[in-house]
DNA sequence: CATGAATGAGAGTTCATTCAT
DNA sequence: AATGAATGAACTCTCATTCAT
């Protein structure tokens, strides 16, 4: 399955919004001022600016501004979790899946539809204790699957080091990505990308 | 020289200020703040309560808030850059450079004083252009000595990806960890974590 | 005629909405809740929900708020000129006219269907001054039924003070009850309420 | 005692607060304001303004708008507590002291500095629940004063009804007044009123 | 130096009202 | 009639900053 045939399948089973539609767009432009700007600095008429509508008109669809980053971080962790299954079903070693997860993770941060998988990352304490104890049961699927796969290589003999700790280190290396790469500066492809990683963890 | 000894000659310097002092005490209240909460949702009144005194009286010491921000990036690199230089300083393979490094950043990260540097990398974004340029001169001789070691272990033959890019990962991963890493849970202290680190790498 | 009668016949002439038909709901439910949140703190969301339909469709009815404040008012108090004129016919002396009167006005204000008295009573400033003058022609007429049996009693010299004074103080007096009186808790009836205000007036 | 030395001695105690100082001159005006428009009409930037300050500026003196509409109260139960005792103290009999209540209420309910009292008889709605508990038992000590010369009055035989019923229908006629009395048109005094309402009584 | 009252711009949110469907 | 998305003005409240004392 392609990329878009998986969000079209998500957008089915209205597990994320249609980007085309209101809701869909205002996550969309939310997504990306908060990773530009970050949550706190994003103002509400910031948001509804984006989508081209007045603040007030934002409450008609969220009853407040957390609850649009929660939206974002819910339906980003929805879609990447479906991404990350998707590339490891395409690959059939456990060095082939880790290259897969870490090409796809690569792709949501930094990728042109991906920013609000920086904004998981990096605004995870603008969220209130509540909502965090929601997403994080998301969360937690979505980390299995990279622990499933780094356990098999340690098991393989492939990897050294704790897969627990690896995972937590490579959330942080391919997170920070988003702050330096830059793909039409420098002929450095996410494939490129990719490689670099493998290759520092001589995998 | 100790982490304390290094300390002394920065602050007979004037590089850093004497964390005892009326300034000091305030950028280290404010790191922990900035660290804790975020630049954004720490206020000026927070600031002030946390050393004893009124909002208004911060004026007389700092113009902004920002300048605040920008003081304790200042210094905090200041400080780092020389305890960097003395991990260097006590190794003397290319390898065992690296490991100082990373145990080095690990403690400045996460040790009791060295909250101000999760404060540099995650609110680079709310620090002002003008001031992002000063203190970028500063940490490119930070990133200097970094790359210096990369390059030779890389030219060695002991680490296949380019310094540059591994650098830029080990700067997400390890300061990462502060939103992780808690000492007192679980048996991994901070030489054990830099031995994760290196076992990653496979060096 | 009863209570019940009375409303019929007013219905009848289409001077106040048939608690059944969809204004006569609404009245009904805005008087509940303007007694209850007061009209300021009543949404027209509130209202609408209240009846089952959207805000939107309020407008339908009603060109603004205030009109159902308007009518809420308007309705009620033709409502009860006709119950105080109903009350007076049932009695004979003037005494007893008045008797008729405090309890006929004492059952509007605390019994199940007449929230809306309170409603005239204590939202009165809500009223814009145009609003006002209208409703004001109607309440001449209900009140000088009070003042008429009031000024007999006075002649007859069974009442001391001024028939006007007695009655702006009945009426304080009466419609406060909304704020304490619980027919459910203590033995006090609306009856025994009644024999109250008679005896506190020596009557 | 005088009304004013009752005043001074409440301000000496820091019961009430100074009508010449910043604190106290906000609470007059916005007493003013509340019984002239509502509590909800009335808006923060009204308050401001009517002491010619800016409404942030509000928000130093007291954390809510909410906060200034219960010191009106209590600052008022205050001083009402105190004046009614100086009435009772000022009279012999139990039908003079229940003229002194009556007469005391109707001052502060209709005098210059009382408009306080009509805000907290009509106000309460807007009160939050936690306050209105606290203001709630000032309230018992005030009632209490004059439950107890109505059940003396009883006791004589000069009142039939029961004291209580009589006191809160004597708080919603006198409390009415300010809808309605205006000593400047017609000849009817503070004095007179107090007639009138003894006489409504045959006391 | 420190205070604390004051500022004023701007924040998130509410809500009566409109209007295309 | 009814819907529901949208409006836009107004709301309470926040906060970095100023300044007379």
């Amino acid at each position: 399955m392609s990329q878009s045939q998986i969000l079209q399948s998500l957008i089915a089973e209205n597990l994320v919004s249609d980007p085309g539609g209101a809701r869909g767009r205002l996550l969309t432009e939310a997504a990306r001022l908060f990773r530009e700007k970050g949550y706190e600095r994003t103002t509400v008429r910031d948001l509804a600016a984006a989508v081209g509508i007045q603040s007030g008109s934002l409450f008609h669809h969220f009853r407040t501004k957390e609850e649009i980053l929660k939206a974002v971080m819910v339906e980003t962790i929805r879609l990447n979790t479906a991404l990350m299954q998707a590339a490891l079903e395409a690959a059939d070693t456990n060095r082939e899946k880790l290259r897969g997860l870490v090409r796809a993770e690569l792709e949501s941060i930094n990728g042109q539809t991906g920013e609000a998988m920086a904004v998981l990352v990096f605004e995870w304490r603008s969220l209130s204790a509540a909502s965090q104890v929601e997403v994080l049961e998301l969360r937690d699927i979505y980390e299995k699957l990279w622990l499933d796969v780094l356990e098999s290589l340690k098991n393989e003999g492939a990897l050294e080091a704790d897969p627990f700790v690896v995972r937590r280190m490579l959330t942080g290396a391919l997170s920070w990505t988003v702050t330096w790469y830059k793909p039409e500066r420098g002929g450095l492809t996410l494939g490129g990308l990719t490689d670099q990683v493998m290759a520092m963890m001589a995998l």
